[in-house]
DNA sequence: TCTGAGTTCTGGACTAAGTCCAAGTTCGGA
DNA sequence: TCCGAACTTGGACTTAGTCCAGAACTCAGA
């Protein structure tokens, strides 16, 4: 996946640097959701002086590029997520884990008058739960 | 509405304070989704000398008794929703602001094999948009 | 009405996540 | 190879939220 990711941050017009492969790499193949402290740690490991304000920034351009998801569900921190095509999220809403939703089930239409002269782009729906871990605790 | 939230604040076994109503006040007859720090505000308007820290543990008593909603949909900050009923949210993606959306579709419920263990409680629809205000910047 | 135990509040220090910026470095088209 | 534009760095800064010890307050019972 990420050979391709690369070529196209090239044809978005941006520059392929280490930087960017590592953040790449340090998404690719991984089917949870990072933190951007956990893509930096894990872009530390491929390339140890990247900086948090690179691994940011790439995040960004990332998501403009629409090629990751941003996460902003619950918790502190957002997380990114590299599966772009529709999917729902389960949350554990006091560790803040986000397991994918696989089934097939979209998202119902905004009908228009409810869209408050907003551009709607995409719908998800959010199950909201507790954990195995954290209900025992 | 107020008046009925502090005597289930008292049957909970909390004690009523200044402050608590202030918070009560605040949160009370509004139908947008203010961040802890616009609820101190309306609070501190009420209460001057009331403290941040006062205000968040009143919003977590409330979140966790159920009268209202905790939602960290998009952006840095939580947002808090005095409607406690099922509904869903559109969310402006750059600028945070959110809508309730009153449609009556519910969102789609999770089958069991899908739950990874987990005790889901509520499912929410959320509407990725970019408001008016936000298009035209 | 008074009292005291226990609850709650305060404010300041602290932490975590994320942003900003100036200066130095690197990429890649010509 | 050269050079300008794009990118990265790292440190300072901002914002949101938490923690804590001591002071203040609430309210049940006398």
């Amino acid at each position: 996946m990420h050979t391709s990711l690369l070529d196209r941050l090239r044809l978005h017009g941006y520059r392929l640097t280490a930087q960017r492969r590592a953040v790449a790499e340090a998404l690719d193949g991984i089917n949870v959701h990072l933190t951007a402290d956990e893509v930096h740690a894990r872009a530390a490991d491929i390339l140890p002086e990247i900086s948090r304000a690179t691994v940011y920034s790439t995040l960004h351009e990332l998501t403009e590029m629409g090629e990751i998801l941003e996460l902003g569900i619950e918790g502190r921190s957002k997380r990114y997520d590299p599966t772009t095509s529709p999917h729902n999220h389960l949350v554990c809403d006091s560790c803040g884990v986000i397991h994918d939703v696989q089934h097939g089930v979209a998202a119902p239409e905004l009908p228009l008058n409810e869209a408050h002269g907003m551009a709607v782009r995409r719908a998800e729906v959010v199950y909201h739960a507790t954990c195995g871990t954290c209900l025992a605790s």
